[in-house]
DNA sequence: TAGATTGTTAATCGATTAACAATC
DNA sequence: TAGATTGTTAATCGATTAACAATC
């Protein structure tokens, strides 16, 4: 971490009202499409050509961004660069979030070879197994440790995440074990399901099956969802 | 696929209203903890028992599955093979939805090796790739095959969903060239925004960057979000 | 029958969209 | 100034929850 220990790497504008969870999972849309308008060189954007972009209204973009403080200016838009620089401070990119990922099958390789973190300023800085095959290895430029020393490492290196890529079964040990460590961040794919007495830790659940199904449904009954939505059908 | 070709995998019991996307993202969780039941021996479970489970109301336990038909008996609850086969049924498991995978890099690899589409009934039938050094070879029992020679596979076999796995920047070109072999289902981790002018395919996107994003936010603003939503500030 | 639990309607809650006054 | 576009309030829409009559 960037700061020190006792040091937590938030409260930047904590005065802020309650945000719904449906605006923090569209903050990482903005991300990447104010990074397009960067690459393209724009200079400003109107909420009207971000929605058409985006395919999202302009009006719930305005009221996105102002549950976080008034980014644009009335008459001119938004500034392309200040906005992104906003939302990567929402989003914690160079907060210098630490994160380590438990298990390197081939889910936990391939996370860590992707850009994946570092696109997002999330440092990277162990990855941990039982294998003694992989142990000593290095993937990605990132070290395989031990789960043995896991309790050692976090000791001597502060680590605010961990990636769950490890066998279901032995997810909720683990876990307890990373919460002794002070870790409160996971970023869950290993389809246990996580609940805790304290609420002092946040997972994110990614459900690869979930989503796969998901599909499945809909290519088995295209006529139904969406398309027959109420709005659709009245000839929106 | 099972059928014909000409035989549209679906049109089970097409008389149902609309479904909202809501629900449909909730049937999978039902599905697996419904397997869950069923490894337990249990025969019956009520509204009450899966809502504890699966921490959400009972109340949109009956909603959600009313909307597919009465599934239950009252005073009795919900018999739990029966509902699993009906859910199965709505998702497709054991519809002989055929998969292929566009990109046999890390993740590609990572998919195809999982028993992913195994537990969900999708057959994965090819996986392909541009890499001379990958093509020929055989990963989790499925065979890389050469891009150029996709169409002539397509032709051959019938192919309902491709998974695609492959750079961001050549997508669409492939999704064009996959939609004219008439697959219609995308499976889609490129991060490529894929809209058609026809409605006729359907895309499931998986931005795991994103997922990691809303993580991060989550992690930096811990007083903000969820945990201080309206109800729960109320004392709920 | 009495108890349990669904199916379903009605009430509530929250999220999205529309509208427009403020202002650059 | 006139035009554009935000910030913000009000209206709409949809999803969740509560309540209860139906019924096994």
């Amino acid at each position: 971490m960037l700061q020190s220990k006792n040091d937590s790497i938030l409260q930047s504008g904590a005065d802020h009202t309650y945000v719904s969870d449906a605006v923090i999972r569209r903050l990482p849309r903005y991300f990447r499409y104010l990074r397009i308008l960067i690459r393209e060189g724009k200079m400003r954007v109107s909420s009207g050509e971000l929605s058409s972009r985006m395919h999202i209204t302009a009006s719930q973009i305005r009221q996105d961004l102002n549950c976080f403080g008034g980014f644009g200016q009335q008459g001119y838009g938004y500034n392309v660069s200040y906005l992104y620089a906003k939302i990567c401070e929402l989003l914690g990119v160079g907060a210098g979030i630490r994160a380590i990922v438990i298990g390197a099958g081939d889910l936990g390789r391939a996370l860590v070879r992707s850009s994946m973190f570092e696109k997002r300023g999330v440092d990277l800085v162990g990855l941990f197994d039982i294998d003694p095959e992989l142990i000593g290895r290095t993937v990605g430029g990132v070290k395989i440790y031990d789960m043995q020393n896991l309790d050692t490492f976090c000791a001597e290196n502060p680590v605010d995440m961990a990636v769950l890529t490890l066998p279901k079964s032995e997810t909720p040990e683990v876990v307890d074990q990373l919460r002794k460590n002070r870790i409160h961040g996971f970023w869950n794919f290993t389809g246990a399901d996580l609940h805790f007495a304290e609420e002092d830790s946040i997972v994110e659940d990614v459900h690869l099956g979930d989503s796969l199904m998901s599909l499945n449904y809909r290519l088995c009954h295209p006529d139904l969802s969406e398309s027959e939505s109420p709005k659709k059908r009245n000839g929106e």
